[in-house]
DNA sequence: TATTAGCAATCAAAGCCAAAGAGTGCTAAG
DNA sequence: CTTAGCACTCTTTGGCTTTGATTGCTAATA
């Protein structure tokens, strides 16, 4: 088995990149008229059969030309991948969305997932990581109505604060006053994982507050459950139409329906590990029912935070390039022309 | 021109019936093996050719059977269409999704087009109407951080709660009891279109509150161009692509598109009229761009407060019979299981 | 007058076949 | 190692025919 040359890597790189265009098989004479037109066809034709004896090319039929392997966009994008430099319409473009004022996470992945959408013209998605290492820094308790309270939870990551607590009997504001004072005591400076342990905090002293703290527990809990699934941000899903490779409206409907089953989605997309890009190319080993496709992200990092991911799906013949120098952009101009308008991203010891 | 005899009507229905089942032309054979044995074909041509005449009926070419027009549904819905009733799988499917606690106004819609879309197999949507006419009952700010604030509007249609107010310097707890204080003074009772008319509430001795008051106005008007676009939900989009009349990509990706196109779409769906149901057959006349579909939404009351409408996306051969039962169905439900369950919603006068 | 059997006419859908065209692999020569 | 030449493969396209479903019309019937 021969090894990859620098003529083997630029003819891969030429039918990585032609095909990525043309979504249609790349001939010998494709690559020859466009790329390397100091040698023939058969010359081509030779370093292609080696290429595809090294498992990166495949014909749908022996007559036709090639089309590239998922090891073929591996290698590319490990190696033979360019840095595109974006236009300055398109940064311009990504500059004016974020220059806008935004308050809360959930703002931010929006405009986001809108902002990549637009400039990719893919499907994107943007969507929270774990939040079980948020640590708690302050919590209130605000009467609403006679027997509905407010509870905001104040982490390092956001604030939490779509839930409502109902109690049996009418309290008054002091009330509220002392629970909050009481919980900002037992809970603060805690990450949310440790509040999520049952039975953990019972043993303070929380006279006749029991209760009402367990109902707070309990809105930790169910926010922890939701969160991710409730802030998962889906733009453009049409766009995945137009995408040959779509065409069928079977393969069309089963990524559709991927996209929606945000519970199943978003364990495979979430990472631990500390990369700044993900890229998935291919079903995932784990979830064998994901119809093919590509997914690439990027983790998001404002004021060493990370934030969560955002990027796009496509099909596996998808502009990795042109993609991933969007997603590392925006990255940049989340991370500096936002960090100081959202204050809830703000980690100011508060003590 | 004739007139719709009964017979007339009798193969209106089965046709509109079979068609919605088969999604193909019915034939004049079809309609005798299957609704009129007792007559023969001949005749049943003869009553179409008059039906078509009519302008209920049409055929793609010369050679084919009929398919209902969008006159003939609109008769189909008014006239001949039955109330199906509900399997008592179907009913208990529904009990159980909505026997759950749900806490929020945007729970409550996204599991109504949860349901919506399992039990019909059609794509959901629900959103809330217009906010406008709901009015002010209180108002609270709470220091979340050294110069941040949330603020807490509570309407008797729910509460607005996605508001965080950055403030230039440090204020402490006082000052914003004395603020939350003040804003239920100035704001408490008014409408929500009230507030926003601008430079109406400016004549109160606010001292030094103006900066904090405007921006209370500012977060109120936000949030009222907001709801409807940020509380819109969408479930079941791969669900569109099972109908046959979007097997052509082309056809899926417009419509998906349009639902997509929240900020266009809402307008022409948000009714001010009280009319319980809403079904919208074919382009809508006043946005020509629409792709061909039906649209068929229940406009939702708890406690006797339109919350909003939900309902369903599908080709304009729906199965309105079911769609509108379990729609009504649902609209009971909520009605009946949860009024006691969400506080948010409940109206009672607090002074 | 309403109904119906019978039948020719129509047209989409399916199948078939041949021709065209794109592209390859292989061979032999440079 | 490169390349021209050429036979071979296989898809795509277009045209043509056949099949089958369904209708509209006519004339007979109740």
């Amino acid at each position: 088995m021969s090894s990859l040359t620098a003529r083997k890597a630029k003819i891969l790189k030429s039918i990585v990149e032609d095909y990525i265009n043309q979504a249609e098989p790349i001939s010998s004479s494709d690559i020859k008229d466009r790329h390397l037109p100091e040698i023939s066809s058969a010359t081509i034709r030779n370093e292609l059969a080696a290429l595809e004896e090294m498992g990166y090319l495949y014909q749908p039929h022996t007559s036709s030309g090639r089309i590239p392997t998922k090891e073929a966009y591996k290698l590319y994008v490990e190696k033979l991948m360019p840095r595109k430099k974006l236009s300055k319409a398109e940064l311009n473009l990504i500059k004016s969305h974020f220059n806008q004022q935004m308050l809360q996470l959930k703002d931010v992945l929006k405009k986001t997932a809108k902002v990549i959408s637009e400039v990719t013209n893919y499907t994107s998605l943007a969507f929270v990581n774990d939040i079980s290492e948020a640590v708690i820094e302050n919590i209130k308790i605000v009467k609403l109505q006679s027997k509905t309270a407010l509870v905001i939870v104040v982490t390092n990551l956001g604030v939490l604060k779509d839930a409502i607590v109902n109690l049996e009997e009418e309290m008054d504001d002091s009330y509220f006053d002392a629970v909050s004072k009481l919980s900002l005591q037992v809970f603060g400076g805690k990450k949310i994982a440790q509040v999520m342990k049952p039975n953990k905090i019972i043993n303070t002293a929380l006279k006749g507050y029991q209760k009402i703290f367990d109902a707070i527990i309990d809105i930790i809990k169910k926010y922890y459950e939701r969160v991710g699934v409730e802030d998962f941000v889906l733009e453009g899903a049409s766009k995945l139409l137009e995408q040959p490779e779509y065409s069928n409206v079977q393969q069309a409907k089963s990524i559709i329906a991927m996209l929606e089953a945000k519970e199943q989605l978003l364990p495979a997309l979430k990472t631990t590990d500390n990369v700044e890009l993900n890229i998935r190319i291919g079903k995932d080993e784990r979830y064998q029912s994901l119809p093919e496709c590509a997914i690439v992200t990027a983790n998001y990092i404002v004021n060493g935070k990370n934030i969560g991911q955002a990027g796009v799906v496509g099909p596996i013949r998808m502009d990795y390039s042109k993609v991933v120098s969007v997603l590392d952009y925006i990255g940049k101009t989340i991370n500096d022309s936002i960090q100081n308008r959202i204050n809830i991203f703000i980690d100011e010891k508060q003590k």
